[in-house]
DNA sequence: CTGAAAGCGCTAACAT
DNA sequence: ATGTTAGCGCTTTCAG
């Protein structure tokens, strides 16, 4: 490129780094060197000579769950657009891994996004290496990041049961190493304190589709007419057990998922869940990350979910009061 | 490194990449080395020197599907064991995109794993420039590859409707762009020719929730008793639009998915599909790949399916058998 | 078997 | 505004 355009290497640096520094005619003959040659540059090169590498690293627990996998994907389609690379790491679940995933992605990109950390935060930060970083479902103070409004969700699926005339909701938590889980445990507990319908907490609970099925007994003990699970997987597992028990959804007991993924929506009863714009989190998170790579300040998001109707959610005792009806 | 072993940077490079070469002695005091310093090499400089850069790419569709993501996720945690790292790339379905995504990604590793390819192989394997490549779910003389066997899931779903009687059964097709669909018609067309049952091609049809749902009516007018799916996916939307029609699954049409995807196993009635071992696929994939960088010769390989008997299948007319008995 | 030296393609200071 | 220079951290000849 530099021959064919009659220009030193370092001038084809700075049209492709800084062109507002390259005269006006000097930069258009560049450019068409550059178009023609189908010039990419080679980011092995850049990153050693102390550039950017054009790649982010986006860290998750489990990419085979559509939670992440969704976030990923819009992540990744955002990256794209500016011309970044998107370098994958998986956690499962465990926070020694997790460290060595960002200190090992840490070393290769301009900034990483990690979803749903379980490590302390300073110990991320000291694993990123001074790398900027974006924390996903999950707040920490100095470190951007984006995450469901927690106390919307509970609100939006408890105000929707309890117009429905429920009153004794049960509600199920979440693995104690998601903050997502232990924010939304202290939402529903300063709930239950004020809220005149009762909350019956359940815990621990793993949020599969098996850990749901398993609560099933423990939530009919509970004398309950309605049931919050942690994610839409877990309510799917509840929805399940009980049509194999013989419980009618809703009309027997009524089930709130959470996340409104799309598998929920191919269940029967279609399940009803407070839905969160998982697309908008992964591109959100992309765009912080690159906000600050390019020296933005650090911003917190809160996305916003919306209560999705559907069938498995209706007014307690539908069967009962037909049954008492002569 | 080089200093606290007392050595030079060259001998170090040589313990890192051919052991072999270096003396007994040496090799333990740079490896101790190593050992206390944490040292990890810089992979940019690596490549730049023209060594491995220890990265893959893989490239799929739709990560958001969870076919690809859970073979993602095995060729992930494959390339890992052996400290591989992976950039992700997407596909959208479309060859254009595919090809530049391939263009693009081959700069930057050691290889590649595309998934559900689109474009001509010629186009591909001119695009990853030389690159190490394995396909998946497509077959191509000189790349190696893994597939499902497609002659068994047809072979496995259709005996096993017909050892419940039935003997009119509709064959959805899958998309015309990809190699794994087009592989299966052909097989399914050799099938009608020669089996006692009777086959009814239903095409086209997308291979989504949305696309199986309105393959209904069509079903139903071909008068049929069972159908097999392209996919699970749009297996769950044949089920639901049934149940939503006031058809009873599987009393009134029975239903075979393909792919044995968790999702299915979530349903009413349980999908029953024709299972493929997806994290075999991704794993094998990964294998391949890992060889074919180390100089090995390229292999094709084809993963056996397994009927996963659910509650979508039933014998025929079983409903109407019922209400004709009085 | 190991040290020495060249250079991968680029960026960032510095010089002009 | 552009050319020049000096590496970035590694691998790979080539000597010894």
């Amino acid at each position: 490129v530099a021959a064919i355009a009659g220009v030193h290497s370092g001038t084809v640096s700075r049209v492709l780094t800084r062109p507002e520094l390259v005269g006006a005619e000097t930069l258009q003959r560049v450019q068409d060197a550059i178009e023609t040659l189908q010039y990419v540059p080679n980011r092995a090169a850049r990153q050693l000579a102390g550039g950017s590498t054009s790649t982010i690293a986006v860290l998750v627990p489990d990419i085979a769950n559509p939670f992440f996998s969704i976030i990923v994907q819009a992540a990744r389609r955002h990256a794209g657009t500016v011309g970044s690379l998107v370098l994958l790491g998986e956690a499962d679940l465990d926070p020694t891994t997790e460290l060595d995933a960002v200190d090992h992605l840490a070393r290769h990109v301009d900034g990483l996004i990690v979803c749903s950390p379980t490590s302390p935060t300073t110990a991320l930060a000291h694993a990123a290496r001074g790398r900027p970083m974006v924390l996903v479902n999950r707040r920490a103070r100095g470190i951007p990041s984006v995450a469901a409004n927690q106390g919307a969700i509970v609100a939006l699926a408890i105000d929707h049961l309890v117009s429905l005339q429920h009153d004794r909701i049960a509600v199920v938590s979440g693995p104690a190493r998601y903050w997502s889980s232990l924010r939304r445990d202290r939402i529903v507990e300063r709930q239950a304190a004020r809220g005149p319908e009762k909350l019956i907490r359940i815990t621990p609970a793993i949020p599969t589709f098996a850990g749901g099925s398993a609560l099933l007994s423990r939530i009919r003990e509970s004398g309950v007419t309605a049931v919050l699970a942690f994610n839409d997987i877990q309510a799917l597992g509840i929805l399940a057990a009980a049509s194999a028990a013989g419980h009618a959804v809703p009309d027997d007991l009524s089930v709130v998922g959470v996340d409104g993924l799309p598998t929920g929506a191919m269940a029967s009863p279609l399940l009803t869940s407070v839905g969160v714009d998982l697309e908008a989190m992964g591109q959100t998170a992309a765009d912080l990350l690159l906000a600050r790579i390019a020296g933005g300040t650090p911003a917190d998001v809160e996305i916003d979910p919306v209560l999705l109707t559907r069938g498995s959610t209706a007014g307690p005792g539908r069967q009962r009061q037909e049954k008492s009806a002569p």
